[in-house]
RNA sequence: GGCCCGGUGGUCUAGCGGUUAGGACGCCUCCCUUUCAAGGAGGAAAUCGCGGGUUCGAGUCCCGUCCGGGCUACCA
């Protein structure tokens, strides 16, 4: 049997991490098994519809790397040779119709006119009666044809109802609970078509899983009391009903359902929050899923070769932001420092980057959004691809003649800075403030970095020293490797009699970065390049 | 109220009748080191929700119970 699998959301909000992960099990498995992922929009709701939240689904999958072949923005002709896609559409065009006629017309289903106040008033009598409540025939299930015809006539709104047998034993196949049994008697007989005409999800939904050749449901576990009807509805159809999977929800720390209170949630939010879309989707798929073996760390490709039904997990899972944090930074490490560098300045770039981090109240302990958007601005700013210059150094060409001009901000000096600060950040937005500091033309100081080393009595000897010998050299004029930084520290060590190389390389870390920690001083030095160096020690006078 | 699902350190999980209950995040200590990370080595942290059984032996099987969650719409 083929794999066949598809995601149904239906368009009424951005689809938040909970959503984003079963259409990513979705794709995964597709992938696992060389099968198809569908792309579908259960659209019959039109109270619930929100315009534009269509884009947000395609997008939000395509951040994290889901692949979908078929369905809705699918390049395939039509989207596919089962479209339209669009359950709206589809209802339009008759696809449903010949099947619920075929079930009123068997006696699997059977039209009631009960009145919204009708069926308030029967669940109330349920309650009161401790009796569980729902719809179980009323008047209707049995009613003759004359009877229906006279409703009809009388102008009153029918729903067709699926008229669930009595006194049976229902049985759920779940690919990760196993067999869920159900007396037939406390399912109740859901609507099929609404009085609008359009066809509920419990149809819609399961006739196109059928007509569309779907072998796997991967849907969140909030469906599993109605797969019973499901079930019911698939036999009276005389289908096979698809291999359900139904998924564990995600909550919140608190342990209460993921919602806003949480802060993020919408799949976008982490894009606008700037965490790689992989990242996302590594730590999304190991809630509720484990590869086996130890791994975790790992790449779309390797969950798609692992992944397996047998993994998945029945409990929920709780979305540990800091877990997050730590898969991202993993992620990061691991990304091409190239296309790393390309990523970082396509978020700085995108608009909605600004947005969120301007209207972004800082958490206490966290850096200032402000200064985090500037260096991501100045970052996206020096990779700009400038007028060809002949030599390609780190420390880019020189601008203006004079033997201490600043050297330009270029492409690879921007992939330097990335370089230098990949292994200890840990999100595309965290480059901002890491990588800041190389672009500015005054540093901003961290107070209590420079109380701590810039009003040493060696410092402005040491500082005055450095300046010099950069000049006596004749550094200005091209670039310094790491090595050769090193060794002049080491010399200044020595000329002022200092016992440790620490005195000299902390003071001039602040001088240079404004902070006391940071990547390795001399590899700094050399992405700085002399003039700079010698421009940042000079402007410490006064400290 | 009725029906259903779930329950291993704070969190994600391994386990599938016999393990000193393993790994990961987070936390702590140490090493590495020019700082911060990363990396390495340790540590604290789970009587496997609870109570009964079955068994020579139970986190693993059975029953009960408690707690959490879901559904109970002409929403999905």
């Amino acid at each position: 049997m083929s794999v066949r699998v598809r995601y149904a959301p239906s368009p009424t909000g951005s689809p938040h991490v909970g959503n984003i992960r079963t259409a990513l099990y979705n794709h995964l498995f597709a992938k696992r098994h060389g099968g198809v992922n569908i792309l579908r929009l259960e659209d019959t709701d039109r109270a619930r519809f929100v315009l534009g939240c269509e884009e947000e689904i395609e997008e939000s999958m395509r951040y994290v790397g889901i692949e979908w072949q078929e369905g809705v923005g699918a390049t395939a002709e039509g989207g596919g040779r089962f479209g339209p896609y669009r359950q709206s559409e589809r209802n339009e065009a008759g696809i449903y119709e010949p099947h619920w006629r075929k079930l009123l017309d068997d006696g699997s289903a059977y039209w009631a006119f009960d009145t919204p106040e009708e069926l308030k008033e029967m669940r109330e009598f349920q309650e009161l009666n401790k009796q569980s409540t729902g719809y179980y025939g009323g008047q209707w299930r049995d009613a003759t044809e004359a009877q229906a015809e006279v409703a009809r006539v009388a102008g009153k709104p029918g729903v067709v109802r699926l008229k669930v047998p009595r006194g049976e034993k229902i049985v759920v196949e779940d690919a990760i609970r196993g067999r869920i049994e159900y007396e037939s008697d406390v399912v109740d007989d859901p609507v099929l078509i609404k009085a609008d005409g359009m066809p509920t999800y419990h149809f819609a939904a399961m006739v196109d899983d059928h007509l569309m050749e779907v072998s796997h449901i991967f849907r969140g576990e909030e469906w599993i009391s109605s797969a019973p009807k499901h079930v019911v509805l698939f036999k009276a159809l005389g289908w096979a009903p698809p291999v359900m999977v139904h998924l564990p929800v995600i909550k919140g720390k608190d342990g209460s359902k993921l919602s806003k209170r949480h802060g993020d949630t919408a799949c976008l939010d982490f894009r606008r929050a700037g965490f790689m879309g992989e990242a996302l989707a590594n730590f999304i798929a190991l809630i509720g899923w484990a590869p086996g073996g130890d791994r975790e760390v790992m790449s779309l490709d390797e969950m798609a070769e692992a992944f397996d039904l047998k993994g998945l997990q029945p409990s929920s899972g709780v979305f540990d932001f800091d877990k997050l944090v730590w898969m991202s930074g993993m992620h990061v490490r691991r990304t091409d420092p190239r296309v790393l560098l390309q990523k970082v300045v396509e978020y700085a770039r995108r608009p909605e980057t600004e947005h969120y981090w301007s209207s972004r109240v800082p958490a206490p302990g966290e850096v200032d959004p402000h200064v985090r958007l500037r260096g991501l601005r100045l970052l996206a700013e020096s990779a700009k691809p400038q007028e060809p210059s002949s030599h390609d150094s780190p420390a880019g060409p020189t601008v203006g003649v004079g033997q201490a001009s600043m050297p330009r901000f270029t492409e690879d000096y921007a992939l330097e800075a990335v370089k230098l600060e990949q292994e200890r950040t840990s999100s595309l937005a965290e480059f901002g403030e890491k990588c800041e500091f190389f672009f500015v033309d005054a540093v901003e100081f961290d107070p209590k970095a420079v109380e701590n080393w810039l009003h040493e009595p060696h410092v402005a000897p040491l500082f005055e020293w450095i300046a010099d010998q950069i000049g006596n050299r004749g550094w200005e004029s091209h670039q310094v490797a790491a090595a050769d930084w090193e060794a002049l520290l080491r010399e200044a060590q020595a000329v002022l009699n200092l016992d440790k190389l620490g005195p000299v390389v902390h003071p001039v870390r602040v001088a240079l970065t404004g902070s006391t920690a940071g990547p390795g001083l001399f590899e700094l030095m050399a992405v700085l390049g002399p003039v700079r160096v010698k421009t940042r020690l000079a402007a410490t006078q006064g400290y």
